[in-house]
DNA sequence: TATTTACTTGACTAAAAGAGTGGGTTATTT
DNA sequence: AAATAACCCACTCTTTTAGTCAAGTAAATA
């Protein structure tokens, strides 16, 4: 079992692209300011779920990224397995080949954790998360800081942004 | 989430505790060759087995360790827990502020998932281990694959070992 | 067609964590 | 006293993470 903020940050922009993505794709650089995530960190994470068949890319002015299916059909462990990590809890990747190629005596403890863990993850949808109630107000929050922190030169030069 | 070698290994070498020690201390140079562990990495293990009141020591010939509870009073995520590797899979240590200060989006669904593992590992105690079948299967063959793999000397030297 | 905007790729790196080693000390038994 | 085994500490090697940087490609617009 691999859980860092590679796997969280990944289920973080897709949870954000499922909230703002209604009405045509949503760019990195929105989704890196609204979640404080870098944007070429966001650019490698990426790149793994398109490959995973997870988002789909809009090139040129005005582009950017979207969800390549519908929220109820990607899962959390759909995209943790997409930027490779992994919900597997052996050291032998369930094989059962841990002590000199034979099996070690746990092995069976650590692949039904790693059952339990897929089964749980699998379980919620984007959709779902996309619903619970503190995920909605965190969604505004973040909404709300988002205009005024990261294009203080709107407050000057309104003009390029709406030209 | 913090699963790696570590954990896995201090459950293995308690397991073995648990199967071997019915009479008597067992020495970390016995599980060592046994499990295939490193003497000196056991030894770093067992110091915070200690700390963590699973196991109590017996120093000089003929000591070792032995549990310093029932089998099935140690369950797994005790044992997690004692190395210093955690269940929790958030970034901030469940404390909410993985947006700089402020929650991020996702916060709440690895506080669950948190939750889910340790109840799944909390659940299971060294005595159920110990009854499953497959792992008995696998220390007898461990037992005896012992003997001969780590004592080649006993070969030739029988009588220092009986002596 | 030139430019803008945005995605793509890959090499690179600093820092942290993991895994393991080695040397020496202390306590206990034989 | 000698052997055994726990105990303690410092250190190293390797891998992974998290992130940067730079150059390039593709699409849309003006």
């Amino acid at each position: 079992m691999k859980l860092t903020t590679r796997g969280r940050y990944a289920v973080t922009a897709m949870l954000d692209l499922a909230l703002h993505g209604k009405d045509g794709p949503i760019s990195l650089a929105d989704i890196s300011s609204r979640q404080d995530i870098s944007l070429s960190y966001l650019e490698q994470l990426f790149a793994k779920l398109r490959r995973g068949e997870l988002v789909s890319s809009v090139r040129g002015p005005g582009g950017g990224y979207r969800l390549s299916r519908s929220e109820e059909a990607i899962n959390v462990a759909d995209i943790i397995d997409a930027v490779n990590e992994s919900t597997d809890a052996t050291n032998c990747g369930g094989k059962g080949i841990c002590q000199n190629g034979e099996m070690c005596l746990t092995h069976h403890l650590w692949d039904d954790l790693s059952t339990q863990i897929h089964l749980f993850l699998s379980g919620i949808s984007l959709a779902q998360l996309t619903r619970k109630e503190h995920v909605q107000s965190i969604c505004e929050r973040q909404d709300g800081h988002e205009s005024a922190a990261n294009n203080p030169q709107n407050l000057i030069e309104t003009e390029t942004v709406n030209a």
